[in-house]
This record gives C-alpha cells, structure tokens and sequence, in this order.
DNA sequence: GTGGTCTAGACCACG
DNA sequence: GTGGTCTAGACCACA
C-alpha cells in the first residue's frame, strides 16, 4: 500500500492521508484485512509529523474504514454492503451531490454535462476495483 | 431574499453565507441584477458581525457570482452560460464527483443509489428555477 | 461629445467618467475649445448623482484636461505638447509601465506579447485620433 | 526576502504587499518553493496589523503566486508559464496599457517616449531576473 | 446610506 | 510555531 501526499492540494495533511486511504479502499487497491504501513512508517515516508499521520487512523478508524489494535497495527476493515442508516447515509450523499450541482452551474457546465461526469466516475472506480 | 446559517454546520460562516447565497441565486430565488440585502443589513439580521459578510461577499464577487460596488451595494450578477475555461471546470466537477462516490461507497450506497440521488437533485434544481 | 458608464467596471463611477473624457480628448472626439455637456445633464443623461459628475469634472479640471469657469459651464482645455516636468512625467508613466509588465508576467505573458500589444495600442490611438 | 510598504503610495497597504511581493517573485529576488516570511513576521516588521498581512497573502495565493498552508507557512509557487486564458490575459493587459498611453499622452509624452520607457522596463525586469 | 480598509485582540485547527 | 475565523469598533471614500 503506497500512501502519497500532494503539494498542492489545498487540504490540510491529515484529510489527504484520509481521502488517500478511503480511495485506495475503495478501488481495491488493498483488500479487507490487509495490514495498512505503520503510522512511524508512513510519517516517515512522507516526511510529516507523527501525529498528523496518527490523526488520519483515528478519523479512518471512527468511520469504520480500518481497525487499529494496540500492537497490532492496522488493518483494512471490510467494507459495508448496506448503509447502517439508510435515510442518513443517503441525506449526507444528497447534500453532497446538491452543492456539487450548484457549483456546476456556478462554473457554467450544464445538467448535461454533471451526468456525464458522474456516469464517467461511476464507471472509472468500477473498472479499476474490477482490475485488481 | 433570505440568508440563513446554521449553528451546526462545520463550515465557517463565511462559508455558509457563500454557499447559500450561490444555491438560491442558481435556482432562481433571486434574479440577475437584483439587489442583494447590504452588508450590515445581513449581519444585523443574522447577529454576526459586518466583516464576515463582507467577506462572503467579497468571494461571491470574485467568483463573479455578485457585483459589488462602493456606495451602490451589492447586486446579482448574470449567469455564466459557459465555462471560461471548460477543461479546467470540468475537471474540478470531476474531482468532486469522485470524492463523492468514494464517500458514497464508504457509506454502504451503490452506484445505483448514487445515479437515483443525482438525478433527483438535478431534477429538483431544475424544477426550483422554472418555478420562479 | 457622449460620456458613458459601465455597469460592470469595477472603477467608482467619478473615475470612470474622468477616463472616459481623458480617452475621447485624447482620440480626438472632441476637440480643444469644445464645450463639455453641463454638471446637471450628464448627471441626468446617466442617472447619476449631480455631485459624482462634479467630482470628475473637478480632477480633470485639477489635471489641466478641461477648464471651467462660472456660468460658462466645462470647456476642453488645449493638449500639451510637452511635459512641465520631463523627468516627472517619465517617473510617474515608468511606474505605470513597470507595473503592467510585472502583472503580464504574472499573467503568463511573454516580453514579446507586450511588446505586441502596446504597439497594438499605440497604432490603435494614433489612427483615431487622425480619422476624427 | 524584504517587503516594504510606503507611506505616501495612495494604495491600501494590503495592495501595497501584493504588488511589493508580486514584483519579488517576477524578478526573481525570490524562487519558486522559497519561505516567505510568515503573517506575523511580516506585520511585526512593517508595524502593521496581521489581518492586513494575511489579507495581502490571501489575495497572492487566490492570484496562484503563493502557496498558504494551516501549520506550514507560505511558499512561493512554481511560475505560470502560459496564460490559462490567453484571450482574457491579453485583455486585461491591453486594457492597462491602453490606460497608460492615453495618461501619457495627457502627460504630455510622446509614442516614441512611450515606447522607449517600456523598452527599458522590459529590458531592466530581464536583467534583474537573469541576474539572480 | 453604501462598500472598503485598518486596528486590536480572542480563539481554533494544523503540524 | 503556522494560517484561519470571528468579533468589535474606528475611519474613509463613494453616491
């Protein structure tokens, strides 16, 4: 498992290590189980603070995305078939997709344009978690 | 025009106000060239203070979302009908989008329940706007 | 001899009517001697404050572009052929030039696009000012 | 890297730092990925409050000639190349240059004057950045 | 009346 | 330590 940063995302360190790792899930870059690097590990890789690495485990592990184990280390956990709170998982995904619709309009693309772009994504991480 | 926040929200005010003010100026609640409610009117209103929603303003007229002008306050500005500069616009939707799926996923959604609540907000910012 | 405004120049309003007059007295719209519409009727013709066009009427008189006199209403002053302060008068235009070239670059310009453009400009105000 | 302010420049002194820092970065006083001194660092110096400081270093990183990052400090960033939007840059620069021809002329400058002073800008801002 | 700038000082989040 | 947000209140420039 290949953890990266970038320079130039506008994100704070810990929420690219968060959004990195969930990607990497996701696709199945790494399977359910797999040991993910140790936070000294990492941190030094990238050359970052111990505890900005340590802050991105706390924040994966609350959301259900890895176990972390006194000792242990982490590990990826599997992934949820079915929301725990449907009504509330699908409001999140809402508000989400309604302020990416208004800041699409607000850039000048057209309805048209956002289900051609949700369709290509949709595709792109389905192949990619096929190919692994 | 009614600018609202919200107590729980985790974005900044400023934020809050940006985003509000960008929603109901794209669904139509407020036509192009139509005053906006000045700058202590709506810290007043809201009980925050004067900078923060000069601030919001600020950005709402960089992003050429409002006009702005000394002693004249501040109006709606036209809809963009295409991107300046369609690549870059698209590529950020899509960066979004796929922040979204992959959140998606993590929440136990599929990609059918994805497509279902694009299509159904788009579907409702359309509707909002021809309603006005 | 027109003055116009635009609605979407981020300028105030007393400095665009000040640029306005200086272009048309430059381009030779209107020529030395020329009477300039009235305070009240540009204010009128705009739906302007009457103190807004007495302002720029007040800076082009400080700059020696027009003259006024009591009852006798705006008059445009002849142009100078020469600076009262050579050395000044390059200090002041340098600053200007060094500035637009700075932003050129910022912008991605090249030396050579400047080059371009100015000669663009200088060509360009030279064939109005002959044609009228 | 040294930035100053002037006292008698008619700009607010938060344009004052943008412009003063733009310039650094064009001349090349300053490499891409180089430190820029810090919000606090800055207003300490100058003697004038943070927010004016961070305002300027907002406006610097918004206009992509600085990278902000929460914990990190501010860098300069890599050089734009090429204008994003060539159409657009050249009119923004076209109108400024059309500005300074037109007070040139009120000056009482001649083209050729003009022509030579911005031959020497472009000439100077070379050499300065060759010589660093 | 309007927006725009500057100061002063508090508090938070990130690394 | 860093940048980021919010408050409070003063003062200026524009219309």
């Amino acid at each position: 498992m290949l953890i990266t940063i970038n320079e130039n995302d506008p994100r704070p360190l810990y929420a690219q290590l968060v959004a990195n790792i969930k990607e990497q899930v996701q696709t199945g870059q790494c399977q359910p189980g797999e040991a993910l690097p140790s936070v000294r590990e990492v941190a030094e890789l990238l050359g970052i603070n111990l505890h900005t690495v340590h802050k991105a485990y706390q924040i994966l592990r609350d959301q259900g995305v890895i176990t972390l184990r006194l000792g242990r280390g982490a590990h990826v956990a599997p992934l949820r078939a079915h929301p725990d709170d449907p009504a509330q998982a699908e409001a999140r995904l809402r508000d989400r997709l309604r302020e990416s619709v208004i800041e699409a309009y607000h850039l000048g693309l057209s309805a048209r344009d956002v289900r051609r772009l949700m369709s290509e994504e949709l595709r792109r991480i389905e192949t990619e978690r096929n190919a692994s």
